[in-house]
Formats: structure tokens, sequence, C-alpha cells
DNA sequence: CTCCGATTGAGAGTCAGTCTCAATCTACCG
DNA sequence: CGGTAGATTGAGACTGACTCTCAATCGGAG
């Protein structure tokens, strides 16, 4: 109705959809951005920017928000789904939790509230990690 | 026990204080410099940023990370717990969830992660902002 | 009152991310 | 095919939030 009509696979979106696709944790656009340039595929930071957060937008890739402030961004699977990251490597497993679902509805109607959405992350350490 | 022993209360770090405790929503530090400001309080920026910031380490009150990469902070209950915002006017109820608590454990230890914590914000249209 | 480390703040610096706009590319058309 | 409108790109300027630096000031233990 409005937007889908215009995106064109250019060259710098495939080869930042390929770099998307290439690792299964979140990375920043800046990390994207040098791993780009590392291969030889040689796209504006801009551009990086501009994509990712296009890809955002439509729902292609889930953003996690930095403690400082950066965001970093990965290619998941397209059904509501909430993240359990590693503080230390930052291996990402994808969860699901109907309980949150609910109770986040549930309250939202206690309080009468409207177009309630949520944002929720867990962090630890992984087994892998612990040990060394 | 460690710390604690230096923290002189300051006519600046009570001015914050004071200003925190007087709003109810959160504020961006930006915010609270500008009521110092408007109370005729003179407090530089620099020193508002290091005493959230400290207070937030202490835990004396919570850190709501913006979309737009700015933190706000709110005077807030010891217990832990967490916010429903509106979109709209700010307007912030706290609110506590323990199946979401022991989901959170639960799906920690299915993956064998330690040292878990968790971010969780609810975010809607308060009443009052929806009916005009 | 004295002294010393804690605190402050003006201003420079950092850094992720956004904007500007001319050059370039693409899809589509005749 | 060449022509054209509109999407896309990218170098570099810019923004805005936040941190650093460091000399001047403050506060409270003795
Ligand atoms: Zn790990
Ligand atoms: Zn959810
Ligand atoms: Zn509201
Ligand atoms: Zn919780």
């Amino acid at each position: 109705m409005s937007e889908s009509s215009t995106l064109r696979p250019t060259r710098q979106r495939r080869a930042i959809t390929e770099a998307l696709a290439g690792a299964s944790d979140f990375q920043s656009a800046q990390d994207i951005h040098d791993s780009l340039r590392q291969a030889g595929e040689k796209v504006g930071l801009a551009t990086v920017y501009r994509t990712l957060q296009a890809m955002a937008d439509a729902g292609e890739v889930d953003v996690l928000q930095g403690s400082g402030g950066e965001s970093a961004y990965r290619r998941c699977s397209t059904h509501h789904h909430h993240h359990l990251v590693c503080r230390s490597c930052g291996r990402t497993v994808e969860v699901t939790g109907p309980a949150v679902e609910s109770w986040a509805e549930a309250v939202a109607r206690d309080h009468d509230f409207a177009e309630v959405s949520h944002s929720l992350e867990l962090f630890g350490i992984c087994a892998d990690c612990r040990q060394q």
C-alpha cells in the first residue's frame, strides 16, 4: 500500500544481506561495514546504516539495543520471539515465552493501555564461556 | 562495606535527587539539567550525567534505554520490577511478573547459561492519551 | 582553622548515527 | 537499443548524547 513497491536489489543490498546471513550472532552496523570491506565489497557506511534500518523496519532483521546506545542486527526467524545472549561471546539463542506474551497482555489490560508492545532480552554467560 | 565511604551529599547531588523525587516518569539527563536550571539551581551537565550514572550503579534509580540511544532515569522502588510506559505521554507504571521471572530462569537453565539477567519493558498508549 | 582528597564544570573530544546532494544505477518505455 | 524518471549511493559535514580533562572549589575529619 505504501512502501514495498520500491526496493531495488542492488549490489550493496545483496552484499549486506549476505553478510547478515553468514553470521549467527548480533553485529553492529560498523561490524558489518568492516567485514564487507574485508571481503572486498566497497559499501558506504551510510548505505549500511540505511539498509539495516530498512530491513529492521521491514521486520527482516531483529535489532538489539546495546547498553552503549549502539544497535546490533541479526537475521532472525520471522515469528515473534526473544533472545538469550551470552554477555561474553555474543552467542545468541532464539527463545519464545507464551507465558510472557499472555502476561504482557494481561498487564496491559489491567492498566488500560492499548497497542502494547514489549522488549525482552535475556543476558547470561554460556556454558562454553564459563569453562575457561 | 567497600565504597559507600566516599559519597558526599553536595548541593548538586541533593538538587538532582530532589528533581528525581519530584517527577514520577522517566526523564533524560538533559531534562533534569533543564529543570534544575529552571529552578535556579546551577549544576553542570557533566555533573548531572555523573550523578545519574552513579545512582544507577547504586541501584537507586532505574534506567530506560530510549530508542534514540538516550537514557532516561526514574526514582523507583528497590525491589525487582519492570515498567509499562505510555508511548505518548510517558506515564509509567511499575509492574511485576512472577511468571516472567520463573520463565527466564527456566530458559536459562535449559540452555545452560549462568548469571542470567533480563531487560523487559512494556510500551503502549494509556487510557487518557487514547481519548483525545 | 587546616589540609587533602572528593567534587565540580567549562569546554574539548568521542562516537554512533543521520543528512546533504551531486554522481550513478535501474527499471522500464518507445 | 538509446532515453529518462526515479531510486540509490557515498564522501563528508553535521548532530546529539555522552565522556574526558584539569584547574578551581568544596567539605569534613582532625
Ligand atoms: Zn559465550
Ligand atoms: Zn514477546
Ligand atoms: Zn499517555
Ligand atoms: Zn524481571
